[in-house]
DNA sequence: ATTGACTCTCCCCTGGGAGGAGGGACGACG
DNA sequence: CGTCGTCCCTCCTCCCAGGGGAGAGTCAAT
């Protein structure tokens, strides 16, 4: 017959812990060969070290206890199906902390910040700008916005002019979950050209604001405009006209991460 | 004053769920900035929005909450101190998943196996061997084997003699935590030497043994003995004789994972 | 008989919430 | 003013694989 020996020793055998021995027993993962009816002592045959040994390499490989027991049960052809899986798994976590590695070796790096809205008082010169306004919601803000600037760039290519400065956002109207309203798509423009319906061509009024300027993707931003109201609140200003957002960098060729957007708000 | 909402709308703001935020509240880690005395309501201020951001993206680190305690009340100087030491845990976390992967991909492959102690029948050949003969116990058998190859391998340089084949460890005694014993050292050489004390020259008998073969390191043999002792009680042999380990690459020369030691142990 | 080393069961704890039960609060509508 | 639907509250259990410890029983040696 084939030796018994106690949970202690066969403990020490597989190094698998005392806890985890009776652990595995009460989960039927692994039995002991015998067990005293009166003291309950648990008695363990050296052939089961083999499975215990096996046990012990799958957990270290993080495998759960369920898929174990399906590894133990299966047929030697099944059991690569079954590893495959888990390594499935096992890189999915791997990548996972490459990327936080990426993201924390960043902010270490001060190429990202944490929280530190920075907030300035800003004078917004005034400008010759051409623009379309649109009403939107908050999900169709993106696509909205898309085809503002694709009209803009059209009319200013077909009136032989570029660009002379950084795109930006009016919010005329509050627009969040609840809330639909309007925004004024804008392009600074060097000199005035004709307006050509639907684009506008005005000028903005030289004004002061308070701004922040926001890193990263764009529905990340709520927390900069949170910043500036409890600043302004708190320096005792008065908001004097709808926000803007200011396109520091071009979202078509920049990574989501890396993305400026300033947010000024005209104050007095 | 800061205008000041509701959980559910504050969750939406800085995607936290309303249960992280609740337990933000327990642990003094974000408190409301305002909580209704009869109803319990809590409510938040949008300048929170910015602090709670914070945490949600820490907390996408895997950072404990405990340190993003710290982070959020560190001077910024201090923060990246304390990102570094993050870091080095996600290192280390992602440096094991790649070691997991690369063992469970190696069982995958069939390069390394799980569990599968093939127990054949072999015929040992008699075999003319150099050897030594050393007491030791279990935790000096590492170093005492070491010694003990050292020696006959001097003894058979001296004498102009190349191993015949693989070497190998008898084991006269049963050792293990509580037992030494003797251990004997042998190279098997082609054609007798005169033996020089304290290398002994001598020639084994023809035997039958079971036999199997372990992989990987070895201190994990164990179960390799208790599945061939399980297969001779269970298939009505008897043991006739101590038995032996066969080194079949050199630990010298091969990675850990990868050594191969053969376990034969002679029946009747 | 006593000692000391094991072993048993039972209970609580981990981290960061998720899920749900049962009951109060709030605003809009009729 | 009642009612409905939605939101919010607290409190409880559950996840995973054990770790830690209390209190009591068991085994072998002295």
């Amino acid at each position: 017959m084939a030796q018994l020996v106690l949970i202690g020793t066969f403990s020490a055998m597989t190094r698998l812990s005392v806890k985890a021995l009776r652990l595995y027993d009460e989960l039927d993962l692994l039995r002991p060969a015998k067990v005293d009816a009166s003291s309950g002592y648990r008695y363990y045959a050296l052939g089961q070290a083999g499975k215990a040994e096996s046990i012990r390499r799958l957990r270290a490989l993080d495998m759960p206890i369920e898929e174990i027991r399906l590894v133990l049960a299966a047929s030697p052809a099944d059991v690569s199906g079954l590893l495959a899986a888990h390594r499935q798994r096992l890189r999915a976590e791997r990548d996972r902390h490459d990327h936080m590695l990426a993201v924390i070796t960043r902010l270490i790096n001060g190429e990202e910040r944490l929280m530190n809205y920075t907030i300035t008082v800003e004078n917004l010169p005034a400008q010759i700008v051409a623009s379309v306004r649109r009403h939107t919601d908050l999900a169709g803000t993106g696509a909205t916005v898309a085809e503002g600037f694709g009209v803009l760039v059209g009319a200013l290519t077909q009136a032989g002019r570029h660009p002379a400065g950084a795109p930006f956002l009016v919010f005329h109207d509050v627009i969040d979950a609840d809330n639909d309203g309007d925004i004024e798509i804008c392009i600074p423009i060097g000199a005035p050209v004709a307006a050509a319906s639907p684009v506008q061509v005005g000028q903005t009024a030289e004004v002061t604001a308070a701004a922040t300027t926001h890193q990263g993707r764009h529905d990340e931003i709520a927390p900069a405009y949170h910043a500036l109201t409890t600043w302004i609140t708190e320096h005792g200003h008065e908001i004097a006209g709808p926000p803007r957002e200011t396109y520091l960098n071009d979202p078509a060729v920049t990574a989501e991460a890396d993305l400026l957007t300033q947010v000024a708000w005209p104050i007095r």
